[in-house]
RNA sequence: GCGAAAGUGGCGGAAUUGGUAGACGCGCCAGAUUUAGGAUCUGGUGGCCAAAGGCCGUGGGGGUUCGAGUCCCCCCUUUCGCACCA
């Protein structure tokens, strides 16, 4: 079937009138009114964007496509969605590329956000362009400093010694992304570890509730895994064979234990371990080192002395920064005791060992307890527990659950953030900005660069950082550092429907509205860190009475990572596809609908330059049938074919139930074979057949679908309202069936029937079938297996 | 090393509770049409055998079953997290 000189499908002039019209009428935005209507609200977040000068890149159009599909279908079913979008633009991205190419931040970014705009309209996304984000903003960062000032005066933030990178040779403070195993990013030397007071939020005091909410949150399994903070359990069962102990290098309690005949070597080696980096110093292949400290203590089971080390494989950061030593069961300690000669005790005995059975190395698998006094015997699993309350009826400890989770270390020694709202008084101490004047604006710097301070660029703004203290009026010094750029990106999502507000960081009336945040897709590279954070910030507010929940997002999902000649896209590689000319050349419906359709969305795609030819196909072929209706007028008007009819609800069931559960791929392949089988043969088809598509591709090509629903002659936007079309159950059964017959479990033949006909009905038509009668002669059938509607096999000996 | 996920045509990928493997698309082949084409349309396309038909086929090897891509055991590979977490 041919276009026959009927309307060309013109990308570029469809999307245009519709990107103008949405713009004109105000159809994706809200106005604060709206936002003050509670009724049938949809939150539908994406993650937003840090704009790179490189502009906007397949991956993130990818993910917005992906959430604006989901937005746009639950539009469709009568939801009014509310869909931001914004710029995380602060950090050491922005600030490094400012330095590399000699231009301030302050007007690299909006050069940038103005190109990121520009394309993200392009692409057809319904952002709401009224209630945009950017963190560099003053009048966002007011509130970001805001959020600070809430968690300081809860004491959830506090200031205490901290270790930062430092690179020697280039003289700075160095980011943990800009050490490179151990070594500066840009010229090898290695790091070294410097101590400065840092701030620090309290989000261990939280670790409980971020792990135990995770059963209540709709999350995707793998990311809910990855939030899983990390519960470890200890081996009590071992105790018994704890022959030395050893303690973190920094482990404040060194100094005192070390005896004087000690302290020297002691010294060298925690002066070595300082200047180690942690990447380094945590590779897990490096020799084991350490020294012996002169000191000894009690094994609490055994009650005999044990010496104390100190050793690199032991980490301040973590647990107690201590640990008692089982060189038997622990690899680790065996080593160690291997190469210092300590003694290595047997207390689990596998199968087929005795308590004396020696060890080549540490034995970690199953067995029970040798070597263990009262315990000798027990299963090592059951022991655990047994051990535990022995030690615990002693008053020798007591169990105890352990967080993989550090504090969030908030101070970043930079110039590209947002200032700590702290100013520092000798009489009153760390006084916080009073909330009346933030913000706390950061000063035009011409010269950024960090220096061998090893304090923020900010120490060299006099006229800025010198300030009357908000207590006492004395002269006193504002906190020169700024702020983690995952602080911006913690709260954003609270922001957005109150951007309308300037004089509060949100309104309880639209934040209980909207929020929590219905459906938020984003990648997996944040599902650690950035949910964690915001998590932790929504509780610490809902404690503090600004919220009243808990979750900031009902539901999450990851969306996959698109990959291109068998490698992700990056510069380096030189793969990578610049986005513009495609959308130029076949439209952002089609680039839009091509995305969708390379693969499951969870899991991402193979991009394919030559792909995008099916998708286009495709949406010619929907211009030209819908045009041909158009066109045809009464012809068309007619009854749908039944089999066409069929198929359409079946279609329309299918992609009903996968779009929100982000089953694009296969949703976009049903159309596509509906399409196909509708025009199958060159067939004409008529309007019922195939009006109900224009709403169900419009997620995918909302461009085109609006200009077919008005050239199908109805008024307003496909999008007002509920249009999505419903089907009926009765409607989508199929009358015949085509079913299987096997002979001992191979395919022999099919035949047709009536659907619903019994196993006498489809016994005599398949012993009708002369291949599968060729393969029952002679043998005898000892068993038929019927399944109704789909497979007849006969068993035969 | 630990943890998680995944291995299906030339390629991306489809396959309710175990029930005709390869939907849809790319690519390729043949044909039609066009002055010619990146275009459009029709048909074909897992491998092997000349074939009605048959045999083999979902990373490899075992097993359960009338029947296994799907369930169980062992192994291999890849990707992604975390990495001396006691």
């Amino acid at each position: 079937m041919e276009n026959d000189g009927r309307r060309p499908y013109v990308p570029g002039d469809v999307e245009t009138k519709w990107q103008d019209r949405w713009e004109a009428e105000g159809t994706n935005t809200f106005s604060t009114e709206e936002l003050r209507d509670p009724r049938n609200t949809y939150y539908n977040l994406m993650m937003f964007p840090y704009p790179s000068a490189e502009g906007l890149h397949v991956g993130n159009i990818y993910a917005f496509t992906g959430a604006d599909v989901h937005g746009r279908f639950q539009r469709l079913q009568g939801k009014r969605v509310f869909e931001p979008i914004g710029f995380d633009a602060f950090g050491i991205h922005s600030e490094n590329f400012a330095l590399k190419m000699g231009v301030h931040p302050m007007d690299l970014i909006p050069s940038n956000v103005a190109n990121f705009t520009r394309q993200l309209r392009r692409i057809g996304g319904m952002f709401d362009w009224e209630h945009t984000v950017d963190t560099t903003d003053p009048a966002y960062y007011k509130w970001t400093q805001w959020v600070f000032l809430q968690l300081f005066k809860a004491g959830l933030a506090e200031r205490r010694e901290g270790s930062v990178n430092w690179c020697p040779s280039c003289k700075t403070v160095l980011a943990n992304e800009q050490v490179i195993q151990g070594l500066c990013e840009r010229c090898d030397t290695p790091v070294e570890q410097r101590v400065l007071p840092q701030w620090y939020f309290k989000i261990t005091d939280y670790a409980q509730r971020l792990l135990d909410n995770l059963e209540e949150i709709d999350w995707s399994d793998t990311t809910r895994k990855a939030q899983q903070v990390g519960v470890f359990t200890t081996r009590p069962d071992t105790i018994f064979g704890a022959t030395y102990m050893v303690l973190a290098p920094e482990h404040p309690l060194v100094p005192q234990i070390t005896t004087p005949q000690h302290r020297d070597e002691v010294e060298t080696y925690q002066a070595a371990m300082k200047k180690m980096d942690l990447v380094a110093r945590q590779k897990t292949d490096k020799e084991k080192t350490g020294v012996f400290t002169g000191a000894y203590c009690r094994n609490p089971a055994t009650g005999e002395a044990i010496p104390i080390w100190i050793a690199d494989y032991v980490l301040m950061g973590y647990g107690t920064g201590a640990i008692m030593a089982v060189p038997g069961h622990d690899q680790r300690d065996f080593e160690f005791a291997q190469k210092f000669g300590l003694e290595i005790v047997r207390v689990v005995a596998g199968p087929g060992d005795d308590a004396d059975t020696a060890l080549e190395e540490a034995y970690v698998g199953p067995g029970s307890l040798v070597n263990s006094g009262q315990f000798d015997g027990m299963d090592v699993e059951k022991s655990k527990r047994k051990i535990t309350e022995w030690l615990a009826e002693q008053g020798l400890g007591e169990p105890q659950v352990n967080y993989r989770l550090h504090d969030w270390c908030i101070s970043r020694q930079r110039y590209w953030g947002p200032p700590i709202p702290i100013i520092y008084c000798d009489a009153c101490g760390a006084v916080p900005v009073p909330e009346s004047d933030l913000p706390v604006v950061l000063p035009r710097a011409e010269d950024f660069k960090p220096d061998d301070s090893g304090v923020s660029p900010l120490a060299r703004v006099e006229s800025w950082y010198q300030v009357d203290c908000p207590e006492c009026g004395a002269a006193a010094r504002r906190e020169t550092d700024v702020s983690d750029t995952f602080l911006d990106s913690s709260w954003y999502f609270l922001r957005y429907p109150n951007t309308d507000l300037d004089d509060r960081a949100m309104d309880r009336e639209i934040t209980a509205n909207w929020l929590p945040v219905d459906c938020y897709i984003g990648g997996n590279e944040h599902a650690v860190l950035h949910l964690m954070y915001a998590r932790f910030i929504t509780m610490a507010l809902k404690d503090l009475g600004h919220l009243d929940f808990d979750e900031p997002f009902t539901r999450f999902r990851a969306h996959g990572l698109i990959i291109r000649e068998g490698a992700k896209m990056s510069k380096s590689k030189g793969n990578v596809i610049v986005p513009d000319p495609i959308i130029e050349e076949f439209g952002a419906d089609t680039f839009r609908l091509y995305l969708m359709f390379l693969g499951p969305y969870e899991e991402g795609g193979d991009y394919r330059d030559e792909g995008i030819y099916g998708p286009f196909g495709f949406l010619k072929r929907l211009w030209d049938t819908m045009h041909q209706v158009v066109s045809d007028g009464e012809a068309a008007s007619g009854a749908p074919d039944p089999d066409v009819e069929r198929k359409l609800h079946q279609t329309i069931q299918q992609v009903s139930e996968q779009i929100p559960e982000l089953g694009y791929n296969t949703s976009i392949a049903a159309m596509m074979e509906y399409l196909n089988a509708v025009r199958a043969g060159g067939r004409m088809a008529c309007r019922s057949e195939v009006e109900a598509l224009v709403p169900m591709v419009a997620p995918f090509a909302p461009h085109m679908a609006e200009e077919l629903w008005e050239a199908l002659g109805h008024g307003g936007s496909v999008f007002d309202g509920a249009n999505w079309p419903s089907f009926d159950p009765a409607k989508t059964v199929d009358e015949t069936v085509t079913v299987a017959v096997q002979v001992n479990g191979k395919v022999r033949g099919t035949i047709e029937g009536p659907a619903g006909m019994d196993q006498n009905a489809a016994e005599a038509l398949a012993r009708a079938t002369d291949n599968v009668n060729r393969h029952l002669e002679g043998a005898s059938v000892r068993r038929v297996i019927w399944v109704q509607d789909k497979l007849l096999n006969f068993v035969v000996g």
